[in-house]
Formats: structure tokens, sequence, C-alpha cells
DNA sequence: ACAAGAAGTCAAAAAAATATGACTACCCAC
DNA sequence: GTGGGTAGTCATATTTTTTTGACTTCTTGT
């Protein structure tokens, strides 16, 4: 890696890059509670019982780096920071059933 | 994690073992290639540069366990063993054009 | 008989992904 | 001004994945 891109020089598979970050830890359940409800870190530490602050954090930070989730600054009255799905993130919906569904056989 | 299964005690999104098994190094351009032609592993390794025979074989075991992949002898003249994508396998060709399609937005 | 190709396996090392625990900084209530 | 909630970061372990290099077994060619 003497360059210092995301992936390897050519990306064999254009597939990869994305197939990589959603396979990551967390990213799967993340993704389908940002399906019910917009995310709050500390919340979603709650919901994931295993999960750890770091992990989180670096999920969250690559989902929103992918574009598939948008992190938002709620001015209001708690103050606090909002992860909602994209519209690219929601194109993400018919995979994910595809995936189960394949999964299933 | 008292329990040692292969994921976890309920895994959280049915999906979450294929995307992970389909994110494994090589596992995508093993996948493309399949698409071509039938694979001998002799060949998989000067058609993947830089990968190493452990690799490529564990990839071709998993996929081949995930029934993505179907391992045949070939007994015929020169005697070999060949893995041609099953079936199942060829449901991830939509799934493979989706995920690019998305990655190039 | 010997070399070379096919398809691996094995133990160990290196690299990458995740987890742990301590620490920040800001805001609000009491 | 102490305690609790928000949203993190950092350095360091631990775990998992991937690579390396040596070795194996069977078959074929010369």
């Amino acid at each position: 890696m003497t360059t210092h891109n995301q992936e390897n020089s050519q990306e064999a598979c254009p597939a990869e890059g994305l197939l990589k970050l959603l396979a990551g830890k967390w990213k799967a359940q993340i993704f389908r509670l940002a399906l019910e409800h917009p995310l709050r870190f500390n919340a979603l530490l709650r919901q994931l019982p295993d999960a750890n602050k770091q992990s989180i954090a670096l999920a969250l930070k690559e989902l929103e780096e992918a574009e598939l989730l948008v992190k938002t600054t709620i001015k209001q009255k708690p103050l606090h920071i909002e992860y909602v799905l994209s519209e690219k993130g929601l194109t993400l919906v018919p995979i994910f059933r595809n995936l189960e569904q394949l999964a299933s056989i």
C-alpha cells in the first residue's frame, strides 16, 4: 500500500468495496435499526448490548462516508445528533431482501 | 459468547452470514471468473497473481459449503477437479449487479 | 526412475478488524 | 459544583483473517 486509496489500485470487482463495508461488524444491524427510526449514538449502544463505542463510532462513520447514512445535528431541545438512512441507503433494502431470501434456500 | 456456534446465538440479520462470506478476500474475483468458465485450482492461482494457495483453497471450500459452487472431479483424460457455479450461485448475479450499480452512484 | 503438474494440507507469521477501558468536552438539572 | 446525559477519541489489547513457505499424494510424461 504505497498508495493510500481506499482499496487496491484497481479494484477487481466494483462491488467489492461496498460488500466489504456492509459485511463489517454491526453494519447490518445498524442498517436494520436505521430502517425503523433515526439513530442516536448512545441509544444504539443500548440497543446493541454486545457492541462497543469504538466499533459503533467507526461503523457510523463508514456508513456516513459511503453516503448510506446522513448525520444531522439536531439543534432542538435536547441537542443531539441523528443518523438517518439516505436515499442511497434505502436502495440497499431490496438487496438485503435478496440476500436474505438467498440465504434461506 | 459462552456458546460456540458459528455465528451469534441468533444472527441478528439473516443476510449477515452470506454477506460476510461474499466479502471475504478473493471471493468476488473467484465469483467473476466462475461466471466465465469452470475453475481449476492451479489455473485460479495463475489468474489471481497475488493470491496464495491457502486462501484460494479456503475460499473455494467456503463457496462450495455455501452451495454457490459445485465441485466436480472430472474423470477424463487429464483427470482434474472443476468448480462451477450452482443454480444458487447464479442467483447472486443480479445482486452483484445491484451492488455494482449502487457503488457507482 | 525421475521430474513436473494437479490439488491440496499444515504450522506459524503477519496484517487487519474488533474490543477494552480510560479519558474529553459540552450541556443541563439540582 | 456535582452528577448525569450527550457524543465521541485515544492507546492498547485481543481476535480474526490472510499470507508464507514447507510438505504431501496422486498421476503423467520421458
